[in-house]
DNA sequence: GGACAAAACGGAACATTGTTCCGTATCATC
DNA sequence: GATGATACGGAACAATGTTCCGTTTTGTCC
């Protein structure tokens, strides 16, 4: 029966999960990364059970929509590292992609927290993937001496992202703004 | 009967009341700001009905144990305006307040933020009492030069109490080191 | 094509938490 | 001490993440 490597899942398992994860999508898009479980499995046609087999929890299924996206940015940082004779400025347009994703994603900085149990596996997966990223372009910018404060990857990464907590719900808060200064102040003379 | 201005309630209902503040502030610092409204009851001793007739929300409850905080640390913006040559430096000294303050009461950043519609009140009365000490900061570091940005107070205070969201939780991450930096950028020449 | 076991499904049910409701107890006044 | 107003306690409701289990679907083997 041709199962082609790992592919052996009954049909109906394989059919789920991508109308999950399209569903998923399209409520994300619509109500926000903290929609309710059972909207999701609502639009997807299928029981909340359902949801719950293909992901664990709620966070993977966050997780899962957005890996691709996740994946992108991660392999932004090293293009733009190549691309850029100065690698502050590189680091600085790789944070404004990052901010980017997260200012368009209603609800999805606040989910990747590390201080909410539940996403721990959302926070995991953002830390495990962009955290040596962001460390590469620090390191080289601190190597051609455009960056001098201590801080670690692990700390921008997270301070980025917690500046965009609530961008997009109130007009008077531009988190860009304020990751503007926040690098500007990474990149600033001791 | 001496009703002595607005005191009309009943002496079991001031008893209750201060009981409740008393066991909400220790139920704060054990368990954070987020404990359960039962946790808060139990300890005070009272049913949880007692607690909404005081307090119509969980938002209010948090509101009236911090107020007594937040005004000191609203006091504290004019006087440091004045005790510092440089109004840059007494915005500085003044965000530091407000992130000691943030950051020794778990769980209160996350509380404070716009988005949540159950926690508007305790948004509300922070930003009515802060932005406009954090203003005149900023309006008096702006004429003397020293800031260039165009941000205004909500998003400064906005920005740094974003970035005290998680501190404590999390070794790895120091939200004073990331505030230092936006105070940095903040401070930066243009 | 039909029988059978494994896999997957649906959704009721459980736990947690903020909030509301109302019968009961307490207090202040006469 | 009676009485009406005030306040209380906690059961009950709504929302939401998660678990459980009886039922259905699928793939395989004869």
């Amino acid at each position: 029966m041709s199962e082609v490597g790992s592919t052996r899942k009954r049909a109906d398992a394989r059919r789920n999960e991508a109308a999950l994860l399209e569903a998923a999508a399209a409520a994300f898009v619509a109500s926000g990364v903290d929609v309710p479980v059972r909207d999701v499995a609502a639009r997807a046609g299928v029981g909340v059970g359902t949801i719950y087999r293909h992901f664990p929890t709620r966070a993977d299924l966050v997780v899962a929509v957005y890996r691709h996206q996740v994946e992108t940015c991660a392999d932004a940082g090293p293009a733009l590292l190549a691309e850029h004779d100065s690698p502050g400025e590189a680091l600085a347009r790789w944070l404004d992609l990052f901010v980017d994703f997260l200012v368009t994603k209603h609800g999805l900085a606040e989910a990747i927290r590390a201080d909410d149990p539940s996403s721990s596996a959302l926070h995991t997966y953002f830390v495990d993937r962009l955290v040596p990223v962001c460390g590469r372009l620090l390191d080289a910018a601190r190597d051609a001496g455009e960056v001098t404060s201590e801080i670690g990857a692990y700390g921008v990464l997270r301070g980025v992202g917690n500046l965009c907590i609530g961008a997009g719900d109130d007009p008077r808060y531009d988190a860009r703004s304020l990751v503007a200064l926040l690098v500007a102040g990474l990149r600033a003379p001791a």
